[in-house]
DNA sequence: CTGTTAGCGCTTTCAG
DNA sequence: CTGAAAGCGCTAACAG
């Protein structure tokens, strides 16, 4: 990209600037000079080692530091301590409300266990994924916490056994072990399920980025099958939403349009005509999931289905299993079926971002803040002391019911 | 909070661990010492005096730290050098998507420029902005760039001016000379109103927070009333939202409604009777905007009326100063009105967050990204070199159009 | 071309 | 109670 836009000068701030102050900031030895003592002493102050200074030279040590405007430096003193206080947290997309709420448990439990957490974004590039945890290193943090995409596990070696400590969030990484703490998917995408099911909903889709490399997708889509299976009344499918291709995304939708649209007036299992996308319905047979992941853009797989019941017009739901798809959703159903989508088609999304209480999505919330205060928590075992197995922390999720289900 | 949940051991993750490995990294004296060199010609090897090497000793210099798998220690290396390529990034709040814009430009920059950001997220808390800001300067970060709360000047003292380096984004402070960079607000809110009002909106509400010590949100408005100027036939108001204060919220939007409800049958100028959060009309009088910034939860003020024309129903829109206000203003009318609201008011909103296009309202969109990598570029001429008075640099915002103003 | 020598700012023995 | 001295890991003169 290119930045073109000239600047203008601002008279309120254009300024004289004070060229002349001292750019140097205070060293230790500065106020062992101006308190008339040692550097030894200094430290011991700074270090709270209080009880073995003199009331007298407590007081001088004081007064230099408030004259010197002293800070210690946190560099040096990590150099010489081995430990900088210093946590990395690896953001895969801050877009993602759920990220920032995970990450404000972080700060909060940084602030009281007296970490400085260093985040980063890899705002959904690999690469930067890879950069930033070797950055990370390179500073010697103490610990990581990887919120991480669906990397492999070489990117990861750095960290946890035999390198970094680190705790992984929402995801674990095949190859790495390390403690995870994140949500338990599968009471999750079970309590949507039912909730839809005990509504009426007998036409479900669960709409899932690839799922193949990322463990939370993965079990909320097996939690949604195994759901799924205590109605045998309902039909359930699994759409697979390649959010980060275009092409993909409009190809899916469209497939997933046209075999919606043959349901909404009762004739069930009938295929709108969507080639790629959705996998044909293969009506009035069970058929076990389609377990080739080819990590393409589309898969799908009908799993169950009993149309006897063609009578009545199914009802029908979309069950997104993020935010993010569920965002991708409530967009393209809006500009396919207009402002009353809603009347059409459910909405349920695991997740709940701002925009869904807004549009009367119905959500299973998940525990964010929750989610990255204990993560450091974990980590802050594992840097501390020598914790033997890995350990996974499940929380639960919470259902806020909303119009899109309750009619 | 309380963390209680308990967590469960994984079979699948619970492994034993590898306590073998020789826990300590590498330093510059092992790769000497397994290269058979000194110290030295691996600093140099290291920072790309790759010239002044005989070709021999570079291949075992290479060979040695690749069997070390060594990683140079930032740290030490900052100390030495004085300066670690560290800068600051201060973010206000997260959970504003304009936040994230900017930060996705600051994290595209730092890589261009060779930087690593530290991110540090205040939430809101202006206590949180002085911690973050203070742990900054004690890490000895080279910069800063501020998206600032509504600080005081002694918060913001360490930096600027005489301190380290910083620039500030979107808002200046008062007493703080550093360079901005940010939307040009005058236009973007002359952008706006002048929209509404070439679509026939005649009764606007400028819906902006606390203004008194925030420099965009006063531009913000001052260039709203100043476009609203031009339209003799149309009026124009400003409306406090404390979105920080949920009884004032509720106080507001309750006037606010009240005041409306008695528009929408071509009574203009009636005052539905809710008291605080919006001034009375003062209808048939120029009045001055009210100046009287008191820091409290409410105040307007009525400038321009021209009531003759009462004959037909005013045209109303709400003209949100910013996301957070957009969005709490459509959670409200939603509940009020129905989900027919945009039938009976219009919204129209300065930053255009995710669910502005699924809801279908007209915005103006920041440039955050160039908004953030122009900061770092600022940032990095203040580190490198004196540059002199203090810059503003002004970017321009881009009109979205969508349903909600086009009826 | 290459190694030796001082430190960067701080903590930590180890003797006073 | 207090301070001198020895580094943490690295870079930067300054000699070879």
């Amino acid at each position: 990209m290119s930045i073109t836009t000239p600047y203008r000068r601002s008279a309120a701030l254009a300024g004289p600037i004070n060229a002349a102050k001292p750019p140097r900031r205070a060293t230790i030895s500065d106020v062992a000079r101006e308190a008339g003592t040692g550097k030894t002493s200094i430290s011991r102050y700074l270090n709270g080692e209080t009880n073995v200074l003199s009331p007298d030279l407590r007081e001088r040590i004081k007064a230099a530091i408030e004259r010197l405007d002293y800070q210690p430096n946190q560099m040096a003193r990590g150099l010489k301590r081995g430990r900088n206080r210093l946590i990395g947290m690896l953001v895969a997309d801050l877009g993602n409300p759920y990220s920032v709420g995970v990450l404000q448990g972080v700060e909060a439990a940084c602030q009281a266990l007296g970490y400085m957490p260093l985040v980063c974004h890899a705002d959904n590039e690999v690469e930067m994924e890879r950069r930033y945890l070797q950055l990370l290193t390179t500073y010697r943090v103490e610990g990581v916490i990887v919120n991480a995409l669906g990397v492999r596990e070489e990117t990861l070696r750095p960290v946890g056994d035999g390198g970094v400590p680190a705790v992984l969030v929402d995801r674990t990484v095949a190859g790495v072990v390390a403690d995870r703490v994140g949500l338990d998917n599968a009471a999750a995408a079970a309590l949507g399920a039912r909730h839809l099911l005990e509504r009426g909903f007998d036409e479900i889709r669960f709409v899932v980025q690839p799922f193949d490399e990322v463990s939370s997708r993965q079990a909320r889509e097996a939690a949604f099958r195994d759901a799924m299976r205590a109605y045998p009344h309902a039909r359930g499918e699994t759409v697979v939403l390649d959010l980060t291709d275009g092409q993909a995304v409009e190809r899916t939708l469209a497939a997933l349009d046209a075999q919606l649209a043959g349901l909404f007036d009762g004739d069930a299992g009938a295929d709108g005509g969507g080639g790629s996308g959705v996998a044909d319905a293969d009506a009035d047979v069970d058929v076990d999931v389609d377990t080739d992941t080819d990590g393409g853009a589309v898969a799908g797989a009908a799993f169950h289905t009993d149309v006897n019941a063609r009578t009545a017009p199914r009802r029908i739901a979309l069950f997104a299993a993020n935010g993010p798809v569920a965002l991708c959703l409530a967009r393209h159903l809006k500009q396919r079926y207009g402002d009353a989508w809603q009347t059409r088609i459910a909405l349920l999304s695991i997740d709940d971002p701002d925009w869904a209480e807004l549009v009367g999505i119905t959500a299973v919330r998940q525990p964010t803040y929750e989610i990255g205060y204990r993560a450091v928590e974990f980590l802050h075992e594992r840097i501390a002391g020598g914790m033997t197995a890995a350990r996974d922390c499940l929380l639960q999720g919470e259902l806020i019911e909303r119009a899109s289900t309750s009619r």
